[in-house]
DNA sequence: ATGTGTGAATCGCTTCACAGCT
DNA sequence: AGCTGTGAAGCGATTCACACAT
């Protein structure tokens, strides 16, 4: 689940006896790889292949074959010993595991250069998840369209989400208005949240986040190639 | 003494995927986390603080004081015991740590749905990542133009960006021609790729990959929703 | 009094290794 | 034989807790 949940971070003093974390919840590293083992059975149905074995699972993902038995046991006992897997139910099996095999509707908060393309991002149709209202505040855009949906005021967004049933949203606005947008989100009954916004948002228990930070991902580039060779721990101050 | 040493390791397994002796390399959530404090110091800085404590970097990004400190750590002693963290001195500390002191040219491939958001993208821009050429190997697109580039075909990949001195490529092309792009591209002399393409890319050691899969995301949403009240590791073996 | 820097303890994910089924 | 399913080991990442600096 999200890595921004609101935390609450008691200062436990003498913390005497273990405490219990009851962490028999699957680790979201092991839902991340479900949707990657999910888009090689994809293929291999495409391919027509009948069976498949967690070898050939872990080589098209980079991954060991003991991690991909290993994710798939925490939701049952998929394969038969000595033959590998049907690529036919397994991959039945992670759909409804993941929540695949049904439709999502989504709604979309912000209309700009970002919000828009993802209007027109197929993967999120293809895999079930469907835009089906687009908001944002700006005056301007309110009215306009979007790819074939016409922008709706963000302040009507409980009514409309309540029609469509959406539960899902994707925020797509500037960082200094993104906290704001979700606490509205969450009032107005959206459960789950994926944030486009550069900033870390905090969303009371029971609703999910994910964010999505392109600026992240091409810094830790910068900084592959910058620290090249070099031992981390130097000294650098100055 | 034990005897047990002398054991013999019959089961040599051939142990293909990443071999990566990771040793005293800073991990990549540091990094990730780095970014976010960089972040959250613009914020500050904008906001003309001067100080800054482990305490508030973290409850800003979710996180404990202790991990932001020991972050930190991996790369030099950057605080004032008692006082906390120059704001100024801290944000430039990272910016060198992340690279970020200077701009990088950035060569865009696929210009597609995506790939033509990201020209437009102002993030990258903002913290030195110039888009300097985009390529694409639809004839179609080739000579129209995106944003105020022209797009080349891809095969001109090499001395283009050669000229412009480029080591990071972002990808956005379709799954089924990525790993030939991104061979075409290491060999080229690209030595950074921020993958955009649904599926797995390898890439020689010294190359460094970051993925950015937008249906993952959305995906462990879908789980989150899916999975809400139920125990994973339910019975499902006799 | 406050808040950093950091070994030590703890937690949790990954890998190993093998029992067990086909 | 071939390959899964899974406790246990291994190990990397996070948190604790406190000495130390201001």
């Amino acid at each position: 689940m999200a890595e921004e949940q609101t935390k609450r971070k008691l200062r436990k003093k003498n913390a005497r006896p273990k405490r219990q974390k009851a962490s028999n919840r699957v680790s979201d590293a092991t839902v991340k790889r479900l949707s990657k083992y999910y888009r090689t059975l994809q293929n291999a149905l495409s391919a027509e292949k009948t069976t498949i074995s967690s070898e050939e699972i872990g080589r098209l993902n980079g991954l060991t074959a003991a991690q991909v038995r290993k994710d798939l046991s925490f939701f049952g006992a998929f394969g038969r010993r000595g033959l590998g897997y049907s690529v036919v139910d397994l991959h039945r099996a992670i759909s409804r595991i993941l929540g695949l095999h049904r439709t999502w509707n989504v709604c979309l908060v912000g209309a700009g250069n970002i919000g828009t393309a993802l209007v027109h991002f197929k993967q999120f149709a293809e895999q079930g998840f469907l835009i089906k209202c687009v908001f944002d505040s700006d005056p301007q855009k309110i009215g306009k369209a979007v790819g074939s949906l016409k922008v709706h005021d963000f302040s009507q967004i409980k009514p409309l989400i309540e029609e469509e049933n959406i539960k899902i949203a994707v925020v797509a606005v500037p960082a200094f208005v993104a906290q704001k947008v979700v606490d509205q989100l969450v009032d107005a009954g959206i459960r789950a949240i994926l944030n486009f916004a550069p900033i870390s948002i905090f969303v009371p228990k029971g609703v999910a986040v994910r964010n999505e930070n392109m600026a992240i991902e091409i810094e830790a580039l910068s900084y592959a190639l910058s620290s090249k060779g070099q031992k981390p721990r130097q000294i650098l101050t100055d």
